[in-house]
DNA sequence: GATGAATGAGCTTTCATTCAT
DNA sequence: GATGAATGAAAGCTCATTCAT
């Protein structure tokens, strides 16, 4: 499974194998794909803002969902990238003298990823009720993966008495929640136009009523 | 706009105006967008699952979309219901000695409303991204009467010391997020069958260290 | 499976469950099908030829592939009617003094059955080594039912000293080589049109060599 | 023309002309249109099973149809190479003192030539009624070749009083159809596995008595 | 009101063929 | 010679919508 999974984060890092049109696909494919969903979408669509003949998706991949997996599919594993390959980077490796330096590294990380990877992630999020394969891999490597990793590190800090004393499950999904809201409300605000930034949310403020939310909540 | 908004709920409380086949029609709808998405589903499918010839459908509603709203608009109505609606229910015409209280009567009235409309809501949730009509809807009526009904209970709360003094939407967002978090959990639990239960997570416990950590998140 | 059978004989005689775009569906397929080849044939070309849009075919029948056993099944009942139902036609029912007169009789009602089905048979014979779903069925029906049949009619001219002494296969075999080859002749013939009917068989002088050769090839 | 024949024999016969790809892909086109017949083959499938680049087909071949002629073309020269080439084989240099004798080699050797071209002729078989180029020729060079050889010879036979006195091309007919069904019947036993062995043919006796069939059918 | 046959635009996919490398 | 990416025309098929009955 590591192998498979390495294997995907390279062969997408290490994108020579493909071709100039094949990059063009997946890039209009992505945007046509965050914009009107994947039913709706049509390779013809996809083809034009490419600016390739339509035949030619159909040349790198064999289907129209065979497009949308070669999309979401490197996205996942580089999702669960950090939890799964060691010292991939310095979330978990680092040592963190509180829960709270913690929640700070994630909430940085997290926002980056998902600057990153917007327009994949809508997607991801958009067809996994209509693809019970995607919930599969979903449910057996990211969760898994996830808890299995964070359980180590809460441990510790429950160990220390700086946690509640709740399942891990638990605390993780409350931490998510809270993180989870903050972050769309920060990427939300990148979606407004400067005239609306009047009803913008004060990002600093929240990160931090966020950050002490949390901590309060899970204080033993 | 509350004239038009109790049109609606009685309309659909009512369903006197309707035909025996308009309801076939609606129920078939809804099984099929849930289950397959809007653009997925396919006018035949709904009619030959309502048992009625393709033609009738487009005798009730004029397009496909006609029929999308026609399902999901009652089901935002009655999701605000309770907002704008004087005496509509209990919830915040009772007076609640403590914000806890209130949550809990929150907790218990949201799962009855999810549980009754799962499929409209997934269906509202799927397809809020690509109608942006349905968006400013959404946000015009429901997050704006939602904020404004709980400012005012809330408000009490932070004067009688109970609450940290955040900002409203700062206080509504965080409690939301842990209160989702719980009830999709709960909505999930229920989706498991017999032989899964055994993954199932504990309701009771984690209600319970739901409504803690929001009170210890929010307290002064 | 002579239910089968009947129901196919009367479906197809009482063709008033046919719209008359479906009428004209079918009778455009078997002549393009006939004159390309099924592979060859596009049913936009059928639909064109049928007066219909494309969409009509599909509506009637649900692939192409559909379209042409629709086509085919009901000649395929037709050509094992005579064979499995009683008194369907006077071939075996009346009494021959001759294997001579059996022979006349087929060769006639045989040339009449090609002449009425020519264009579908053509496709028969066309498409059967593609689709063993049609060689298993005529392998099944078709044969069987011919030598059971036959079986007793030859039975009874081996015993009373008419024919050699062969296996009734055999029989079948040498007598069907003579008959189809003389019915080819025959529909060669009809085949050129009057300029080159210098290059003509003499119809009538070939039919009694044949039957001669039959008979003597297989006299005791 | 006979030496267009003879360029035909030898180019086949020695293949060296041929680059070893050439060879892959007609190889590979007789196989895959033999089982899907031509026009349902993809040259993509025949680039796949032959081990080359789909470019490379249509270096060698400018058009698809152009491989299947060149895939047609030798086998039906070799099919009348018997026929219009002096002491090519024995069949008819040799001096036969029956009819029966004459019968028995062709037979042997139309069976040898099946197995050899099994496929090729199957194709040949499926593709001659939609092209009419391959028709114009078989029936110009193969028929015309092959009635005026037999011609010669059958005279002799009737002159010497060994067969009943009918024109030549109805001898031949019925000569053939015999045959034809003796030589299919020895093929089809061929293609059945061990386990069906017992619904074979008896392929000694079937032969013995095709041939007597014949000369009895044909006997003045 | 209800039907369902018919439509035609548009969908995904296939394919023989070309051509720069 | 050989490759295989690219093409674009055409294939089979789907679908929301219309309309005569």
């Amino acid at each position: 499974m590591e192998q498979w999974m390495e294997e995907l984060l390279l062969a997408d890092g290490d994108e020579t194998k493909m071709t100039e049109k094949q990059a063009k696909i997946l890039e209009a494919a992505i945007a046509v794909f965050a914009e009107k969903g994947f039913a709706s979408s049509s390779t013809n669509e996809i083809a034009q803002r490419a600016g390739v003949a339509e035949g030619t998706i159909f040349r790198h991949y064999k289907t129209k969902k065979d497009l949308l997996l070669s999309i979401v599919a490197p996205t996942l594993a580089k999702f669960i990238a950090p939890f799964v390959l060691r010292d991939f980077n310095q979330i978990f490796d680092a040592e963190y003298n509180s829960y709270e330096e913690l929640l700070r590294a994630i909430i940085v990380n997290r926002i980056e990823f998902l600057n990153k990877h917007k327009r994949v992630l809508k997607i991801l999020v958009q067809e996994i009720p209509f693809h019970p394969d995607l919930q599969e891999q979903m449910k057996k490597f990211v969760l898994a993966k996830v808890l299995e990793r964070f359980g180590v590190i809460i441990a510790k800090f429950k160990a220390s008495g700086q946690l509640a004393d709740l399942p891990v499950a638990t605390i993780v999904r409350l931490t998510a929640s809270g993180i989870v809201s903050y972050v769309l409300l920060y990427v939300y605000n990148q979606s407004l136009d400067k005239r609306q930034k009047s009803v913008q949310w004060d990002e600093d403020g929240e990160r931090e009523a966020t950050i002490r939310f949390i901590m309060k909540g899970l204080a033993p």
